[in-house]
DNA sequence: ACAAAAGTGTTCGGGTTACACCCATGG
DNA sequence: CCATGGGTGTAACCCGAACACTTTTGT
């Protein structure tokens, strides 16, 4: 935090990218008489996250995550959100850092140093992705080879998805106000890659106070009507930043 | 990760700190009136850093992280070795990326991001740290007011130590090659700040298969002979940034 | 022999896992 | 009445906390 010194007056340049992921029903574009409505999350569903095609060298053409230049009167969080509703028109609820990546020849070009940020959005959210040439989604398990050093960096991303999954309660941030223990099961079950028991995941999610029932139900299945619950409001994220509030000792 | 941009232009200062911990017992040197009770069974070792005096503005004379601005040649894990040996002379171990802090504020002069490591070092280490008016180590739980957003970093790092020494194996960072139990032990109740029990502890370490026993034992106590042990190769320190070998599923 | 710390054995209780079983609804 | 998923009950198991107890040294 020193201020001065020769060597840095040769500009580096200071980027954000995301890693933004959704759950999506593996729709299989060659299955298009394919039942699954892409936007619920209980049927079978994946991670998924959008790139953008880089339309000027380096690395013209290839997939990269959505991102930008950090400009001088906006914060790193800040200068992620802009570029993400720039790109991709997103707006995530959940948006957290996940690393600074700066190596000296990430870049073909001049020096660059990201700071990548994580998000997570609603299938809703999702759906706002402005497709096209330049946007695309890609299942997270089976993605092309990337631009720059972008394939580690979600790898990187989907490891700290996964294992946080275990023991915070991000997984609200996948779905809206209100909810089934089968839909919240199923994020987990997406995202963990592995079925859960129905009943150990019912126990512990109510005996975690992370959750509550609305007294709502869903009518209309060909079975017993599931109860509606909402998030409590005091569901600790645990470590989303410096300015998270911490677990009193 | 895109290029070019106007906002880009206006240059962002990208330096780097870290948290350095070592540690130490509570000497009662800044204390001389009532050095701790000798008779007290809560004494223990504690978590100190080493910071520096700023010697010029802003906030000169305040302490602060050591650190310093990033070269275009070196990476971001390279330039906070670097400035740790000018600084501090210390070349750590166990080095890991904290978090970058970028809010437009948070220097008074011009706009600075800092990429944050944080450092875990051994008391032989901490010995070659050159004392004098300019640096000087503190107890991580009694700080002064530093400089800039300093303290938020460090309460920051302190509990990122106390939360990945639960489910991680980086105490012996604080350790050499050989060590007892009980030292062990120790560099845990420093940390966490609660005793623990010797048995317990004993069978958690040995099931774990972080250590191996060495064959020596201590001589000299006077009481049984504490076998030595040693940290196995294959310890997973856990996400230690995205080139950790994850552990397979 | 005694003190002190190393090291072992055992019990207890909470939490997770596996799976049997009942409930409510649509067809 | 049956199929389907929602929801409850329960026994087995695992693991950590607590603590009594034995071992081995120096004085």
């Amino acid at each position: 935090m020193s201020d001065s010194g020769d060597a840095a007056r040769a500009s580096i340049g200071l980027a954000v990218s995301t890693v933004i992921f959704a759950l999506r029903a593996d729709d299989g574009v060659a299955d298009p008489a394919g039942p699954a409505d892409p936007t619920d999350p209980t049927e079978r569903a994946e991670v998924w996250l959008p790139l953008v095609r880089r339309i000027r060298e380096p690395q013209c053409g290839r997939w990269a995550l959505p991102g930008g230049m950090v400009s001088v009167d906006e914060s790193l969080e800040a200068a992620a959100r802009r570029n993400l509703a720039e790109t991709t028109h997103l707006e995530p609820d959940y948006l957290e850092q996940l690393y600074a990546f700066g190596d000296v020849d990430r870049s073909p070009d001049r020096r660059l140093v990201s700071v990548v940020y994580w998000a997570l959005v609603r299938p809703d959210e999702a759906e706002r992705v402005t497709l096209g040439e330049n946007v695309q989604w890609f299942p997270a398990d089976a993605l092309p080879e990337l631009a720059f050093d972008h394939n580690l960096i979600v790898d990187y991303a989907l490891w700290r998805l996964r294992t946080k999954m275990e023991y915070s309660a991000i997984a609200h941030a996948f779905l809206g106000d209100e909810f089934t223990l089968a839909e919240l099961r199923g994020v987990y079950e997406a995202v963990l890659q592995k079925p859960l028991d129905p009943a150990n995941f019912r126990r512990q999610m109510e005996s975690s106070g992370a959750i509550e029932p609305t007294g709502g139900v869903v009518t209309g299945g060909r079975h017993r009507p599931p109860k509606l619950y909402r998030y409590a409001g005091d569901v600790q994220l645990v470590d989303a930043g410096p300015l998270t509030p911490r677990i009193p000792a």
